[in-house]
DNA sequence: CAGAATCCAAGGCGATACTG
DNA sequence: CAGTATCGCCTTGGATTCTG
């Protein structure tokens, strides 16, 4: 995927069809990002950690809808991502807090232009859809 | 989703936890839009489409891992949210040709952002994938 | 050529119960 | 408090076959 645009480039000026079966989609950036924020929760937790650290029962609290479940696994999967950090305060009982790494933040700061750009943005794609969905009848 | 960043302020200025539970989360504009575009052929068709218009074949041709069963309804849920539109020809036998809307260029705009940062930055996330693995160990 | 329809496998996600 | 473990549903996506 990184080299389609090159790629799509060189194959309209020649004009003739190109081979995207070079590139390796299984270890695409692109999509290897973008499953990843594609998820139901990563957003939200991203936005929520942009502003300040805070605990698990904190985030638990702010996102009533998510399971415990997710919670977790959506924090660990950008955490693997060197996104987010986890750091554990040995107290009893113990807390845990995660904060945004300055990775997460550069992320975050691409990734907000693109949220905001679907706040604008979403009357006229509800538009559109209804239009689709009406005309579809 | 929308209203999360002003809502989190408020918390934290006044210290205390935030309600996030008021907004509607399955109408939620961000994740309306991030669910279609995380999908896995989206941004590839996305991409393509911002270069100039492609016939159904054409790019089935480009992509020869997608099934053409995802290639059409990928095609079909970007023409659903207003990112392209479909043209056919009534030639013998028919030709479909798909074309990026102007909606489509300026989320594209945007989302192009992203995509650039994740290729720039896909080494820095493999190197915390592959700490957080082996540290898991 | 550009699809529609059907079937099927894999993974995302949720609900519940249990633990250090 | 901050998880882990299990189960099961539902959605996403792929393979195959059929049509105008």
């Amino acid at each position: 995927m990184s080299g389609a645009v090159v790629n799509l480039k060189k194959a309209s000026s020649v004009r003739r069809d190109v081979d995207l079966s070079s590139l390796d989609f299984n270890n695409c950036p692109v999509r290897d990002m973008m499953q990843q924020i594609g998820g139901k929760w990563s957003t939200l937790m991203l936005e929520a950690l942009s502003k300040r650290p805070y605990r698990f029962g904190e985030l638990r609290r702010m996102i009533p809808d998510i399971s415990q479940r997710m919670l977790t696994q959506t924090l660990r999967d950008l955490q693997r991502d060197g996104y987010i950090e986890r750091e554990v305060f040995p107290t009893k009982p113990p807390s845990v807090e995660y904060r945004m790494t300055d990775l997460g933040h550069s992320l975050y700061g691409t990734l907000a232009l693109l949220l905001n750009w679907a706040e604008e943005n979403h009357d006229l794609v509800r538009a559109a859809r209804l239009r689709f969905d009406s005309a579809g009848v």
